[in-house]
DNA sequence: AGAAAAACCGTAAACGTTTTCGTGCGCGAG
DNA sequence: CTCGCGCACGAAAACGTTTACGGTTTTTCT
């Protein structure tokens, strides 16, 4: 049914091997009979069999993406960089989605393995050791986590986190609370992280909340004890969970900014279109999607002598729901 | 290095071909041999090589998903269901995103076809005869795009618009503006269909306008346009229209819902996280995402005598930008 | 011009499976 | 007792490629 190498060949007068070299090492045959091969196989509309290629040469041509969760913009946004790259460079991507479930993680990796070249794993909630046992499985690079001896596209968040204090104290908050996202999460840690230096650096006030649920109802619930906790402002783990204190805030009657400022982080679609328009961190996430398939291709014929973790940065979004504090 | 067929087979002191009968239909084997082949291949860890698997049956394992845009929440919902029933019925996924281009679309799927056992296309640009023609190069079902002779998972929108002016007429509204998406675009000729119905049973006035691009900036330039034709209500084509026609209101300092109503379609998150939170109509994205794979896996293995097409309902969400008109 | 080297191309093996075909065996029927 | 049949399994072909190897032609050098 398919047409194969075989009826190229017989079209070109040649012989299968030519016609293989005429596709993928050009070099290895006369430009005549090369054009020869080409114009059979356009005019038959011959694809090679990636299957039985990859079969011989151990390579598929394919990678893996398994992110925690897929309706998640933050690593939707991820895997349409990963997508658009991986088929510049063509190769085709297979997706999973593990519902948060660090045994899922394990699990699909391992399923992929034999399928792919090497999976880009975002933001695993694996333990540091489950992490390397996949690494065995699989070419690996990591998004937004690091780890000694293994490729990692990161973002900065941390010094975006530090560009938010110092937003804040430049305005003249003395006194914030910061709602914690789960504490096992790499991105919580990076993020406190940077908060934590940024604090000690300007000497304020930091009331630590949580950890809450990463999202809207998370942000509901903590919004209560920021105001109890008396701060004049807010600094959210992401923009869900801001958006749920923005809410809870408006529903008690508390102005923002006016009474209390907020921030985010993420800079998803709908920090920008609430209101109002919520200040807060933008992750590169395209950027480090393309580096990271840019990682694993580099990755993949290399020698592994040095291993690359690149880290984007992000960059503070200023929008209406930071101002000085009142008193 | 991998551990292949053979060596099961070995360590099982049986053929080759004794294992892949074990492993693949085990009625062919006597069960004394069958469990020690099986021993065998857990003992090893054994996986088998797909790639190989697939050459010889001609089914890959895999299915396609090409969708308009990862960046859309609409098409992530839909692709995480694609995923999580695929997954559960033993296929992988391949994922491709066609930035909205009809002739990236064609192209993604023939890049896929070899690949896989089958593609569902989600909204596709192209055009009837273009569909048709790609459909020739693999097994194809639609989303969201009904076409006579290839399977199709469909929503309702029709009856989700319908179900919009009833709601509205039934407030006392009598004088309507629709904000059209994309002429070209079957979601926006569907949605419409459904409102040029409803509108002639309540014999309503409609102001047809559009088409505007089915994004915020849309909704901006829409809404001036909406408030100069006078109408008490606001039909947009989708969710992001309309949060768009709500910041280009209250800007204008028009009150929602006291001096207009305002609707949207699709029901993404923020749909319901804004204030006032937007009536709308929710999309069963998930239920569609998983009959189109259930309806692919069906047609591998059919006679396609019946070609099914199968419609989800939507469902009407009332929240807080309809009210009853001041007039 | 002749030989050595290089360039080009064909033959065949290999990749890891599934599946057809054939073999040996036990067993029931005649 | 023999014939035939069905069952369980092994040998080998096949799937569509790539590539090592070797052979033939062309180029290059003296």
């Amino acid at each position: 049914m398919a047409v194969t190498i075989r009826d190229v060949a017989r079209r070109a007068h040649v012989s299968v091997a030519t016609v293989s070299r005429a596709l993928t090492s050009p070099e290895l045959v006369r430009p005549e009979t090369r054009t020869r091969v080409l114009a059979a196989a356009t005019e038959l509309g011959y694809q090679p069999n990636r299957a039985a290629r990859g079969l011989i040469t151990g390579k598929t041509g394919n990678i893996g993406i398994v992110v925690p969760d897929l309706d998640n913009p933050f690593f939707t946004g991820v895997l349409k960089a990963v997508q658009a790259r991986a088929m510049q460079a063509d190769y085709a991507v297979f997706v999973a989605d593990s519902d948060e479930d660090p045994v899922a993680e394990a699990k699909l990796v391992h399923a992929m393995a034999k399928q792919v070249d090497g999976v880009v794993l975002c933001a695993p909630g694996l333990e540091d050791s489950q992490v390397y046992e996949v690494a065995g499985a699989t070419s690996l690079v990591l998004l937004n986590r690091r780890l000694p001896g293994v490729p990692a596209a990161l973002m900065d968040s941390a010094g975006g986190m530090h560009a938010v204090i110092d937003h804040l104290v430049a305005l003249g908050h003395h006194r914030v609370a910061y709602l914690n996202g789960p504490r096992t999460s790499w991105s919580n840690q990076e993020r406190r992280r940077g908060l934590m230096k940024a604090v000690a650096k300007h000497g304020v006030d930091l009331v630590d909340l949580g950890p809450f649920a990463p999202r809207y109802e998370g942000g509901l619930q903590a919004a209560d004890l920021a105001v109890a906790a008396d701060t004049t402002a807010i600094v959210a783990y992401n923009d869900i969970m801001a958006l749920g204190v923005l809410a809870r805030l408006r529903d008690r009657g508390i102005s923002v900014p006016g009474d209390v400022s907020v921030t985010g982080f993420d800079d998803l679609t709908y920090a920008s279109l609430c209101s109002p328009a919520l200040t807060t961190v933008a992750m590169p996430v395209a950027q480090a999607g393309r580096t990271a398939v840019n990682l694993l291709l580099d990755w993949l014929d290399s020698d592994h002598t040095d291993v690359p973790q690149i880290v984007a940065e992000t960059q503070l979004i200023v929008r209406g729901t930071t101002t000085p504090p009142k008193r």
